[in-house]
DNA sequence: TGCCTCTTCGG
DNA sequence: CGAAGAGGC
């Protein structure tokens, strides 16, 4: 009997609970994934994150190799179909008396995600091949942080002291490796696994982002070495490295969030509060993390991408024929705010935007240029290399006002005066934007100044107070009605 | 995980 | 006339 695991978005074999529980099984393992290229897109991510994933598979492969563990590769399309593939794989193998005892796999919340697991799961059952589902994309299980009225929390602090309470029960140190039974694959196995693997597309190495699993335990070590200390202080200014820069091996899973989370708090004194500030720091950052995701699966709507307060539907969202060159100007880094098309130039050079930059431009394109946030979030999707459902759509629904525990619709960031306090010397706006980079640092911050337009640069697409006005007056109407419609029964009688 | 405007007060 | 605080959005 096998062992079947299935990869998804766990490319690791540290602290992977569905290949450690394979391992244990005292029978062979075999790994396999699906390509799910046409899905991929389907969701809206992009090349770049793509090449990641794949770069990853050629570390996850060897991994597994020296294992004793084969990683057969499926081209399957879609979600649907890889589910075919896999159970075409479980037939081919029980045809050749090698069956399949279990399927084993960690688990993904999003809604096609979860349906597709939910398909193949019936399948097993009929079949009577066990499926082994197991928790590692947070350290607490979405679903079991709940109000004494057993509720989703829709706000962060309140989430943040429950979850504190249950961490004790969650918190452990990292699986290790797993150790397969020697001599577990039989050369049959493996015939039939040259068979019908496919070919994993070519690695292209990517200078920024490294897909090895242990470089990235490396990257969290150097961290939380040298950096995590200063984080509270330096996370805000990105012209400085002072952030892990760890989301994107997060969201392909080379790292699990309960190995940085144990060694975080393990840095910090075996506590997640107090201690160093920089290191409570970055775990409340991990924590924002978990709450995004436990929302996605306690609100599936937010799966199909509704706003999170309904009556921020009738937010009247521009969309002319101007409203669609301040898109494509926002889009490309061309909206004259300094700091904004810094922002943008960033996610289009590197994959990457700081998060301060990140709740800037959202709140630029949301707020003073008026465009629907799921445009916004559809474009980072489609070029950041953390691309994450959960992770991107509570920071957009954040910055639009429109998510659980937003920004209040009237908190609009003034993007001169953020620039002035989270890039003081101009060193990012510099980096990124080359038109601005002689100038001195004090002149560039601000749109529409005489050496902007002297060396091209593009004149601002939308004045600030008007653009402020127009958003208030827009949202302060919105509700209104919203509010209108709600007392409407009690007028009526 | 604001910003703006208005007001007051000391220089 | 700049700083600092209050209150509204």
């Amino acid at each position: 009997m096998i062992q079947l695991v299935w990869f998804r978005m766990d490319m690791r074999v540290h602290d992977n609970p569905a290949l450690f529980h394979a391992c244990q099984q005292g029978q062979p393992v075999l790994a396999v994934t699906c390509l799910t290229q046409q899905q991929w897109q389907q969701h809206g991510l992009g090349q770049r994150k793509w090449q990641l994933l794949i770069n990853s598979l050629h570390g996850l492969q060897q991994h597994l190799h020296d294992l004793n563990i084969p990683l057969l590769v499926l081209n399957s399309g879609d979600f649907h179909s890889s589910v075919d593939d896999v159970k075409a794989l479980i037939q081919r193998l029980a045809s050749s008396d090698m069956p399949v005892s279990d399927v084993n796999f960690n688990l993904e919340y999003e809604v096609n995600e979860r349906k597709r697991d939910i398909e193949l799961q019936r399948w097993c059952q009929q079949q009577n091949i066990g499926v082994n589902k197991f928790h590692d994309q947070c350290v607490i299980p979405p679903g079991e942080v709940v109000t004494r009225q057993q509720q989703p929390f829709k706000v962060y602090s309140p989430f943040k002291r429950a979850w504190w309470q249950q961490f004790d029960r969650y918190n452990q140190a990292p699986l290790a490796i797993p150790q397969p039974p020697v001599d577990a694959i039989t050369p049959d196995l493996q015939d039939i696994v040259k068979e019908l693997s496919a070919a994993l597309p070519a690695a292209e190495n990517d200078p920024l982002w490294n897909c090895h699993e242990l470089a990235v335990h490396e990257q969290l070590e150097e961290f939380l070495q040298h950096r995590a200390r200063y984080y509270a202080d330096t996370r805000d200014f990105p012209a400085s490295p002072g952030t892990s820069s760890l989301s994107y091996a997060l969201s392909l899973g080379l790292i699990s969030p309960r190995q940085c989370l144990y060694t975080a708090w393990q840095k910090n004194g075996c506590q997640l509060s107090g201690g160093k500030a920089g290191l409570a720091s970055w775990i409340n950052e991990l924590i924002w993390r978990e709450f995004y995701r436990h929302l996605l699966v306690a609100f599936p709507q937010l799966c199909k991408h509704h706003a999170f307060k309904p009556e921020t539907e009738g937010v009247p969202w521009r969309t002319s024929a101007a409203a669609e060159r301040d898109f494509q100007a926002w889009c490309e880094g061309k909206t004259g705010y300094p700091i904004v098309d810094a922002a943008q130039r960033q996610l289009l050079d590197t994959g990457w935007m700081h998060n301060r930059l990140r709740m800037i431009s959202a709140m630029f394109l949301t707020k003073h240029l008026l465009i629907d946030w799921r445009r916004g979030e559809a474009f980072f999707n489609q070029h950041l290399v953390d691309a994450d459902l959960a992770s991107n759509n509570g920071g957009w629904q954040w910055s639009a006002s429109t998510g659980a525990d937003g920004a209040p619709y009237f908190r609009i960031f003034n993007p001169t005066t953020q620039s002035q306090r989270f890039d003081s010397a101009g060193e990012f706006i510099a980096r990124y934007v080359a038109e601005l980079a002689t100038l001195p640092a004090k002149s560039r911050h601000q749109p529409n100044s005489l050496e902007c337009q002297q060396n091209q640069y593009p004149t601002a697409i939308v004045e600030h107070k008007f653009a402020r006005q127009r958003a208030l007056d827009a949202f302060k109407q919105t509700m209104a009605e919203a509010n209108n419609d709600a007392v409407q029964p009690s007028l009526i009688e």
